[in-house]
DNA sequence: TAACGATACGGACCCCGGGTCCGTTTAGCA
DNA sequence: TGCTAAACGGACCCGGGGTCCGTATCGTTA
């Protein structure tokens, strides 16, 4: 793979871009109204620059959201607990989350448009794809848990950007709030310990349809 | 309020593209593939008829969602238990996700649209409001749970449309998995139990910012 | 039943945003 | 300094939501 380096005046306007946008997203707060031609303006740049350095809207907010979440991620891969991959499982998952919501928190603008922004499902991206798999695999290693694969689905869903924003912007919980409820809530989930045997709970019909 | 009543063409105009709006939704899976023009089309009437009854996009997926939920509010509202208002709340917490998440598994394609669809959050829709109000006013009756209304948002969560479509057609859980999955998280959650005083779980730092 | 106002119809039209194309410019190498 | 490959940029295209208004229809009154 050559891979020959890029030019110089490329680099800096995908630079130029990439700062631009994150301006624009952290100003207006409905990340829909911010168009890409707007942001290559911003950029003093052409609408054909931005789209060569990033293919297409998705990409550009994919390239940002990984710049941002650049530290996080190596905290939680190489870093020590509880964050990092020594900690026990059942201090690593309410860690986990935390910091993802905290991280939503910071960027709210930015992982709204990530997240719902698309026309295509969320549950797509890749990005969720390697938080869902770390979490379930974490998940898997406290004893008695039912079903870890939903449990990380449902526990991320529990800080999707569009609740997040909902609840910081709309009924304007303040953060330490939010953390609280998601640890509690977090440590309902993890808590609730294997099912005592016997006690499955019927749900009983009136399933619409069958 | 005189209300006079409408013109029979107008009624007869609706219905039809009522009828024709379900049918497409039920045939191309991806919602966002489905434009108003071709539902006029279908339902053989000119755009602007489709406009003045719903007033645009989101109004007739609310129209289309009124209509099939119809018969699972008033055994909400009014019907016996385990769904009716006389269930205990402990078992009637359960049996409205369960509700819920059937509803959406057998209107997969409009839900993905009425919840995903729009440039706007879900959260602003007035149906998530319904849902979320009764939800969190039966879990507020559940003695010894944390935050009602948080938990209340968390649970719907975990039953939102494109995460449903998620499984159900990408992961292809079959609908009693899911049915059971949903059933043995809510458990656990509900299960949770008054947090034993004293054991508040700290989640220390690392949050990205403060 | 004839006539007339109110109501509804329908599709051409507008707007706007994502994405493309290609003639022009520039970096960087010899 | 000259040459080529790479990058530039903005005019352009496309498709979908939403509007407008001249025309057709309803249904009511005489």
């Amino acid at each position: 793979m050559p891979e020959r380096k890029p030019r110089k005046d490329a680099v800096r306007n995908r630079q130029a871009v990439l700062e631009a946008a994150d301006a624009l997203f952290a100003r207006d707060e409905s990340p829909e109204g911010v168009t890409l031609a707007a942001v290559a303006a911003a950029a003093g740049v052409g609408k054909g620059t931005l789209f060569r350095a990033f293919g297409d809207r998705p990409g550009l907010l994919r390239a940002l959201y990984e710049a941002r979440l650049d530290p996080v991620r190596e905290a939680v891969e190489t870093g020590p607990p509880p964050l990092g991959p020594a900690t026990p499982p059942r201090q690593r998952v309410p860690a986990l989350l935390d910091t993802l919501l905290c991280f939503k928190l910071d960027n709210r603008p930015l992982m709204l448009a990530l997240e719902e922004g698309g026309s295509s499902s969320p549950y797509q991206a890749d990005h969720y794809a390697r938080w869902h798999g770390l979490l379930a695999t974490v998940l898997r290693q406290i004893p008695g848990l039912a079903d870890s694969d939903f449990t990380a689905h449902a526990l991320l869903a529990a800080i999707r950007a569009d609740l997040v924003e909902h609840l910081a912007g709309h009924e304007c919980v303040p953060r330490e709030r939010m953390r609280e409820q998601l640890a509690d809530f977090t440590a309902g989930v993890l808590d609730s310990g294997p099912a005592r045997p016997g006690e499955r709970r019927v749900i009983r019909g009136r399933g619409a349809g069958e």
